[in-house]
DNA sequence: CATGAATGAGGGTTCATTCAT
DNA sequence: CATGAATGAACCCTCATTCAT
């Protein structure tokens, strides 16, 4: 019954161990300076059933950079379900979706975020296209509200381009601080950002900050906003 | 008197010409593609002089990372002086020396944002130590327009820290945004950020912007926000 | 009943099979570049079933050449019987023999001329010895000849031995070019062959080749020679 | 006065060291066995340097082959000279020239006669034009040889070619056998080759050798023919 | 200080080969 | 005997770094 070197698993089970060691070593280490040794006796096997299964390293860091790609869009697609709601309401559980998964697989998203940007075209724009997919679900949803607000005639496209891009690099920038301070919960992370973003600082100030719905999924307390 | 071998300068302007090609190179390459050769070679000067003067690829690429985070806490304190104006205005005035600096060095953003914080801790403390003074600034800003308001009492430091933090990382993604997109200004970037962050989406919506002030700094016309 | 996997067959059936893939794939990869895998999959059997046949890489090789050095000598040795005729007769139907069985075994060949002599001293002793078989069948030959005019007192042994070298090694080269020649037939190589031996360029060059005997054996017309 | 590491060699020099060392082992391991680490340990130099000065194992044995093909037919061609003399002089004297320098460069004429043409198109291309030069050569000969004779109106040009092919077969073979049977100079080889080449056998048999002209360039006695 | 010779150390990749099922 | 999981051992190649001239 001891762990001892359990030897001939299927392919399938094997692979995501390679991945899984895979992400926590690029994570770590980078790109570059992750060696195919380091991940391979990580994973528990040797390096040519690496290279056998996933053919090379660069191949093998797509491979991490997909998974981990598809898991975030994945967690942040089902948190906003359905798309019926508000448009408020609706980034306001993606976002707890986004913070709560950010904040469970850090090496991946240290992977998405860092890594897979800075090394190489390729990796560049798998990453990219996951990024488009979030954005372009933020621009929907202020598109939404602009329309609810009957306010689209004087919002350009690009000017709700940019302002989708400040939400995601704010988001972006939160769940790297959220992984960084020890205490702070994703619903945390998250109403601070719908403050942010939502009410303004102004507002904020004066003491009118977004109140988040009353959830019925969440973990409990509501958000303390302010 | 020929225009062959520039030959004898003083140490200081050999120095700056290594970093210009190092930080040229390591924003085009990556730290780890870029080798000692290429460096050397752009610089026009030998490969032992590099080592001379800055000892070896890590300490130069510290020293650039040091060089281009210098900068550009510079640009932006320059850009928010003088401390007594009103927060916002304050705020604009910086986010725009930000969103210039970042637009008229590429290279050295792109070394800052996306190569140092992926190789390795050193380089990465480097850099978190610039990013944590500009967030520090904006930390003040927030909190003296919450004493404006007489609104401190309920406003949590952590709260104002998660809103510094997701307001510079609005404006980082927006320097990406604006430098991969043709025809959009430092100006509109930070006219665009300013009215997500002060006036926030659900005043935006309702056609309440942010309105900047008629700034006589600035580079002629008024942002036109919204 | 289907054509599905053949299955069952006997072991020096089996083993044939991957002898023949053997041979294609060691001629047209070289032995380094060919892998086991695919002699495996050309032979339609699987990787480890090879190991149990020929044990590994090298005695796999060694089973090629042998069967392929056999199958020359052998082809040659029953081409110039009956061994009571004339020298040049019997020198004429073995040539006959060794390119109409080298053009019939490209692969085959190469392996002994091109691949065996070049991987390793096992290999090129296991060629060399066929090849001995086939210079010594030459020398006796030529001995045989000299006897015939009463000419043997004066032809020192070593002589004898180089005369059969050059010849051997003519028609391994008429071999090749006749092989990279198209329209070149296995008796016209021969033809030149014998011009060249046994008449000499002197006495081609003024007009008196070597005449083919009107043989019975052969495939029809006598040989044009010149 | 010891040779302990002598350091510090102008390029071209130690390039030769590598290729010596590169002949040497290319024909005693084989182009694949031979390693770079072992290449690099004969020429008393780390690896890293050959790959400095040429490039890849591959450019490596290009360069080998190059060189070895060019001093090969080099020195043929300087024994052939001068034109002038009647036809089977000239082969004479280049094919002395040939077994000589064979003889004194065995592992130059084993990468080319072996090793090349087995481990690649680029390499066997590479010798193929190298032999091309001296099978046109013989051609010229025996064409010349034919004019000289009124023999031309009869002699297809194919045959000559065939013709060609075998006597450079012959002496290709009679160089591997000189080099492997102690006692046998090239002189000899040569002598047998022309006694095999030009009379041929028939004449041989009747006491009808081919006679080496009294020549003044030669290494003393003169070639005992038979 | 330029030039260029020189290397230690390590990383990616590939096979022949074996064993459990 | 087929299947497919698994590995030991090498090999090619690169680069930061140093030293003599």
């Amino acid at each position: 019954m001891g762990a001892g070197k359990t030897k001939r698993m299927p392919r399938a089970v094997r692979e995501q161990q390679m991945l899984d060691a895979a992400v926590r070593t690029f994570a770590r280490r980078g790109y570059t300076a992750a060696s195919m040794d380091e991940i391979a006796e990580l994973a528990g096997v040797s390096k040519p059933l690496v290279y056998l299964y996933l053919n090379s390293k660069e191949d093998l860091f797509t491979a991490v950079v997909r998974r981990e790609a598809r898991a975030l869009t994945e967690a942040v697609r089902a948190g906003a379900r359905p798309a019926g709601q508000p448009a408020d309401r609706q980034l306001w559980n993606g976002l707890r979706a986004f913070f709560t998964h950010t904040a469970q697989h850090p090496d991946g998203w240290a992977v998405l975020h860092l890594q897979a940007r800075t090394h190489g075209e390729r990796f560049a724009a798998e990453v990219a296209a996951a990024r488009a997919e979030i954005v372009a679900f933020v621009t929907q949803l202020i598109a939404a509200a602009a329309r609810a607000a009957h306010r689209d005639p004087d919002l350009p496209e690009r000017e709700v381009a940019g302002l989708a891009e400040a939400l995601v690099g704010a988001a972006e920038s939160l769940a790297d601080w959220a992984g960084a301070t020890p205490g702070v919960t994703a619903r945390q992370a998250a109403a601070t950002l719908m403050n942010f973003a939502w009410a303004g600082l102004d507002d904020l100030m004066r003491g009118r900050p977004w109140v988040p719905p009353g959830d019925e999924s969440g973990d409990g307390a509501a958000a303390r906003a302010g």
